[in-house]
DNA sequence: AACTACTCCAACCGCTGTTCT
DNA sequence: GAGAACAGCGGTTGGAGTAGT
């Protein structure tokens, strides 16, 4: 990367020198030719490096820092929306360029989605073989053929009911929040409305941008209300009443998994496929866990025997 | 302290679409 | 209309910094 190129132009990171004098000349003259530039400028660099240099970093009202979690946020929503359309998604993100939406995608954002047990492609979430992946990887298809067994294993960890309860809380309000999405953001934000040709209007220009919108009639069905938060949650941590999603569903989740409870690798494993289990709609059977974990823990407060 | 693995991010590359001649 | 020049975009690379062993 470092060095000269074959036309002896210099390549690799600019120095605050080069910056200065980037900066001078297109503040005196502007950049209405981009190869025109280094030359005029007196730069030993390409046109072209010396407009990317511009746009990411040295035009004004550049945002730099961490981005938000409102930003974040955003970023995921317009992703699933628009795809790997980076600049379209950093014209929406004031100051931040689609490099840099770019590379938070690829170093974070993909991967959180994936922990969540959303795929970051087409934003659903993910299917049978990334199930039997984990499957196989863990030793939970005993635990699916003997749900007993999942209560005798989380019985085994003082705070196992109240973690799990609250993983299986989250992915659910998350899913919500997914499925709702293209609504959601079209009832909030008319930059946002999709028009009836399957194209989403953006702004006030007449910018459309044709995206793979799904299907009404292929759209997952609402994913049914869950039963209110059971009470057995949690001595040790403030009960959430989180029964609709919102924006900050995912930055409860964050927390949660960031945070010590979900810390442990083992907590990591099951949260995770708890995820899963919901992702591929398995509510029932998430409700008969969750009502043998209260029974479980009904019996396990009074001294009753398991089996 | 030394090494390795991993993350982040600036910058480059190659392709595509648009504008100019 | 055709080809050249240019700008913009998305994918990829590689160096710096950091955490873990």
């Amino acid at each position: 990367m470092k060095g000269n190129d074959k036309n002896g132009l210099k390549k690799g990171p600019w120095t605050p020198e080069e910056d200065r004098i980037l900066v001078d000349y297109i503040q005196k003259h502007g950049h209405s030719k981009w190869k025109s530039v280094p030359a005029l400028a007196g730069l030993n660099r390409c046109g072209k490096s010396c407009r990317l240099r511009w746009t990411n970093y040295l035009r004004p009202n550049i945002k730099r820092g961490n981005f938000s979690s409102e930003e974040e946020q955003l970023i995921i929503d317009l992703h699933a929306l628009m795809g790997n359309k980076w600049s379209a998604i950093a014209r929406h993100l004031p100051g931040r360029t689609d490099n840099e939406v770019k590379n938070l995608w690829n170093s974070r954002l993909k991967r959180k989605l994936i922990q969540m047990g959303i795929d970051p492609i087409t934003h659903e979430p993910l299917t049978d073989p990334r199930l039997h992946q984990l499957l196989a990887a863990a030793s939970f298809s005993n635990l699916i053929n003997n749900p007993l067994d999942i209560i005798n294993a989380l019985m085994l960890q003082s705070d196992a009911v109240a973690t799990l309860a609250k993983s299986l809380h989250l992915s659910h309000n998350m899913l919500q929040a997914l499925a709702s999405t293209p609504t959601t953001m079209a009832s909030q934000d008319p930059t946002k409305a999709c028009s009836t040709s399957n194209e989403y209007q953006f702004g006030s220009s007449s910018e459309s941008l044709p995206v793979n919108v799904p299907n009404l009639d292929t759209t997952p069905q609402p994913i049914p209300p869950m039963a209110p938060r059971p009470t057995i949650v949690d001595n040790h941590h403030e009960t959430n009443n989180i029964t609709n999603p919102s924006s900050t569903t995912f930055q409860e989740w964050d927390d949660f998994m960031d945070g010590g409870e979900a810390s442990e690798p083992y907590w990591r494993d099951i949260i995770d496929f708890g995820s899963i289990l919901a992702s591929l709609g398995g509510f029932e059977a998430l409700t008969y866990s969750m009502g043998g974990i209260a029974r479980a823990r009904h019996h396990l407060s009074h001294g009753l025997s398991l089996s």
